[in-house]
DNA sequence: TATTCGTGGCT
DNA sequence: TAGCCAAGAAT
């Protein structure tokens, strides 16, 4: 049951909270996703954060299975040359992600003994992991009682808790207002029942609910309390929703501007790399320049930021190739 | 705080 | 069909 009272209800009277119903519907509904699958390392946790980062699930799916076959340790992965995670990385997107994923690795083996630290803030001191990976890592590997929060998150917080349509942009409110949603708080906060019961619900157990709600709220976010088309018929906690009880209002605050790509430097450096990806090894910059053709002062300035990334080198013939090609400049 | 950084599926 | 959107991080 609930752990807060009923204002002015009677001492009996325990309202139900959205934890009471989304952890036991999430052991119902969940995915059945790879990663979530009993065995799971916390390295294949992290891999798999690392890949959902403004990836779609479907994406993910096969890619970390390879990833995990190949590169089960993080000192595995850190002794594989770059351009080998970067092939493995194909098509996933946003290539820096591997790089960044490949210094991680390199970290872990070196300074935390092949395994993947526990503690958030050990965590967001490690390349590519940030606010929401360092606390997924804490919550999904370890079963710690952090908050984690994404878009999916976010998104269910404004409309079953603030009553609004979007979440706007992230502000650092966020953490906070899922803190409070997690089971297994400060015990002071508990009522008389939920105290009566400690015996049978320890700390630990809330603990482990915490983690559960957490990815309970994503799963909700990511399948049912989706941007577009939200389907509140077939919602858990509707009845729980203050965007239900205040009549679904629109959204007034800011629209955000929508993403363009074609033409863009993105573009640009993605047909690049898809290049150098497709090679066996080194290739001529007259090969890189047919990748686009359109704006040759643009595709310069892309294989010159993609030089900066340390995602493309130069060998000494003038050739390029992926990082840690045999033979490059470095 | 606002931009930049890939890729592809869905409506 | 042309946006819209996706388990963010770094700067």
């Amino acid at each position: 049951m609930g752990t807060t009272t009923s204002a002015g209800g009677t001492p009996t009277a325990v309202d139900t909270t959205l934890a009471d119903v989304l952890v036991p519907w999430f052991r119902a509904h969940a995915r059945d996703l790879p990663w979530r699958r009993p065995g799971t390392t916390p390295w294949g946790v992290l891999v798999s954060e690392i890949m959902l980062q403004q990836t779609p699930v479907a994406r993910v799916e096969d890619p970390w299975r390879t990833w995990l076959e190949r590169w089960p340790r993080p000192s595995a992965m850190a002794a594989a040359p770059a351009a080998d995670v970067l092939r493995a990385w194909g098509r996933l997107g946003y290539p820096r992600r591997a790089l960044r994923l490949h210094a991680a690795a390199q970290a872990i083996a070196a300074d935390h003994d092949d395994v993947v630290p526990a503690d958030v803030e050990t965590l967001e001191s490690l390349p590519g992991i940030g606010t929401y990976t360092a606390r997924a890592v804490a919550a999904f590997a370890h079963g710690q009682r952090v908050p984690v929060v994404d878009t999916n998150v976010r998104r269910v917080v404004a409309r079953a808790v603030h009553g609004r349509a979007e979440a706007g942009p992230a502000a650092s409110r966020d953490l906070a207002d899922v803190e409070a949603l997690l089971p297994g708080g400060d015990p002071g906060a508990r009522d008389a029942s939920a105290e009566s019961d400690a015996a049978a619900v320890t700390l630990a157990g809330h603990h482990e609910d915490a983690a559960t709600m957490s990815a309970a709220l994503m799963e909700l976010g990511a399948t049912v309390c989706v941007a577009r088309g939200p389907r509140c018929g077939g919602c858990p906690v509707v009845e729980l929703c203050a965007w239900q009880r205040l009549g679904r209002p629109a959204w007034d605050g800011p629209v955000r501007k929508a993403q363009t790509w074609a033409g863009t430097d993105r573009q640009v450096r993605g047909r690049l790399l898809d290049v150098l990806r497709g090679a066996p090894g080194p290739v001529t910059a007259e090969a890189l320049e047919k990748a686009w053709l359109t704006d040759p002062a643009q595709r310069a300035r892309c294989l010159d930021s993609l030089l900066v990334d340390g995602l493309v080198e130069q060998m000494a013939d003038g050739r390029f190739a992926l990082p840690g090609e045999a033979g490059d400049v470095g």
